[in-house]
DNA sequence: ATGAAAGCGCTAACAT
DNA sequence: ATGTTAGCGCTTTCAT
């Protein structure tokens, strides 16, 4: 493959700002990144070269030679998914604040793309690691262990984790899933719900477990039986909601509500609820969780938890900077996000909803 | 701000390679980019230290010595919009198989923002660039023949269009917005409908104006009246063609079909004649355009004109490789992808709808 | 207060 | 066939 760079051309560098200002390139790192009193006459003439030659540092020359690039790294699952998008629109605003680029990694929640990609991001001097992992806590505790030690002990690169906390020692911006996932349950037990089904995110991830988690202590909480025959595993896409209804529907269990892991299986399991001519809310109540927007447009309207997702990305950010300048040392620290429950006519007939119309 | 990498940590170089294999650094550098040919007792011996030491390079001071970064850069107007992370998904994996990272930016429509990351990635070295530009070529000419000459007659930095055709000279991949919008006019016209709103995509993208011709085109050709008073111009966004929508109706203009410039707006103007109790697709016939899974939640589901998201973005890096390796010689290469009409519910009641259930 | 110079880790032209 | 070496552009220590 060609060199891009044609060989003719000179990008300026900062020789040709010192030539110009007629001083030595270390006066004009000095002036251009403030790190040493310069007179204020040479800065006057430095700035105003560096302005007129239109330069720009190579970044890869400074990282090289400060082993910072200005850079953090983002993995997530699935970018097409409705969640992730806010999440890395919060981040991207936070980090350009700060004069950070954000670089996107999709894993396709396949741990061994995740590990591949983090392998390489040592090596690549990043400046920070956003992460939504794809690992099982209980399995992989050697793989926690040593983002635990390139994040925290060996203070190399800063790791947070979001949307699902990996466990003790490790930095995190999460949602208490367990909690709101409770009080999802109890809202459905409260309105006279009884035989409530559950349509589970991946169990071997932490989210998935927390999840139900919640709903179990809920159910326990009420005196009612959380029964195997009515607890369905997806993978968290649509259709995989659809699937698992399907399946609970063929089974002949009984069931009056269907708790989900989140909103694309609750639409995937309404879907299926109306193809068999259930009625929604009436015969069977469907809640989701996440609260995003494709939940407003069905009808039923999804009543769901709502997830403050631009504001877990914005707080990542900001907990690896702090994790920076804090100087690696432990505790770590876990950011909990308040959420909230969102009631509409999926749950009750009685609400009227409204499309969420902004910002997609 | 602290230093990242521990200065007692030794990250293990090029050297530690050579030193453990007992060869010279530059024999390691040949075997490890196959450069040159080293004979098979060095090779293994060079190729099992790298093992035995887990040796990554240092892209940094690679980057910097070879004037390339293996990184291609996408700059999208948003990344919450339900189009982008579908051609973000197709880029993402025709990069990774090309040995690319993709570095993903938002510019949030703004051109200000847009020239800002173009001029630092003009000195970050990435080895290209894709484009779904916030320009207006009718203005913006000159930012245009920048970018002309970044490309192609400078051979600095291949950069690729998508989603709009910018214009002349410039490496592009997109769909033929203007024939499939009066394609998608021509069918309204072939059901009755006669009395044809449209509500635009903003008219300062090649875009907005491209989609908007075509639906002149067919009017015209049908010998009907593109009234003004039936025209609205909104910003992509659902909120705007709820709004549009609502102008048209309290214009008290007659219309029996309104053509959007995207399935966000069609969703918005949807909406809001539901509100109005207009009759879907009785009274008013309602299409988009793009195919977003949205259209198909909502009820009635939204006739559309199917454009190749994923392809578009495999399309897109798959000219940026080939742009490249042709020497960057003119001429430029337009790349036209097919689309095709999806009938639905809102523009015929005969047909039955399905919920897209997959990837999102 | 300013400058000279030593590398950061790597590639590639040039020796051997 | 393998090794030596000169930088890529920058930061930063050390000298002046």
């Amino acid at each position: 493959m060609k060199k891009c760079l044609h060989p003719l051309e000179h990008t300026v560098s900062i020789k040709d700002v010192a030539q110009r200002a007629g001083v030595s390139i270390s006066t004009v790192s000095h002036v251009l990144n403030d790190t040493k009193y310069v007179g204020s006459e040479l800065k006057m003439r430095v700035l105003q070269a560096a302005d007129e030659l239109h330069y720009q540092a190579n970044t890869l020359a400074r990282g090289l030679k400060s082993g910072r690039t200005n850079t953090f790294c983002v993995l997530v699952p699935s970018i097409v998914s409705v969640f992730f998008p806010k999440v890395l629109r919060g981040m991207q605003m936070a980090a350009a604040q700060s004069g950070y680029a954000l670089t996107i990694y999709e894993t396709g929640e396949s741990l061994e793309r995740e590990r591949e990609i983090i392998q390489q991001l040592r090596w690549q001097r990043v400046d920070g690691i956003l992460l939504s992992t794809s690992c099982n806590p209980e399995t992989d505790g050697a793989y926690l262990e040593e983002l635990r030690n390139l994040s925290i002990n060996d203070k190399r690169i800063p790791v947070v984790f979001f949307e699902v906390a990996p466990g003790e020692g490790l930095d995190c911006v999460t949602v208490d899933n367990s909690r709101a996932s409770a009080e999802a349950a109890a809202y459905l037990i409260n309105s006279g719900r009884r035989e409530i089904a559950y349509i589970s995110a991946p169990m071997r991830f932490a989210m998935g477990k927390n999840r139900y988690e919640g709903y179990l202590k809920a159910m326990q909480a009420a005196g009612l039986e959380a029964k195997p025959s009515r607890y369905w595993e997806g993978d968290y896409s649509p259709k995989s909601g659809y699937e698992c209804m399907r399946s609970l529907l063929e089974s002949s269990e009984s069931f009056d509500a269907v708790l989900c892991g989140n909103d694309q299986m609750a639409i995937g399991a309404l879907r299926a609820l109306l193809e068999a001519k259930k009625r929604v809310p009436e015969d069977v109540a469907v809640m989701g969780f996440d609260n995003n927007f494709p939940g407003t447009l069905v009808s039923p309207a999804l009543s769901t938890v709502s997830v403050p997702k631009q504001s877990m990305g914005k707080a990542a950010v900001e907990l690896l900077l702090w994790r920076m300048q804090s100087g690696f040392e432990p505790p770590a620290r876990v950011v909990a996000l308040d959420t909230k429950l969102v009631i509409r006519t999926s749950t009750d007939a009685n609400q009227k909803s409204e499309w969420d119309l902004n910002d997609w």
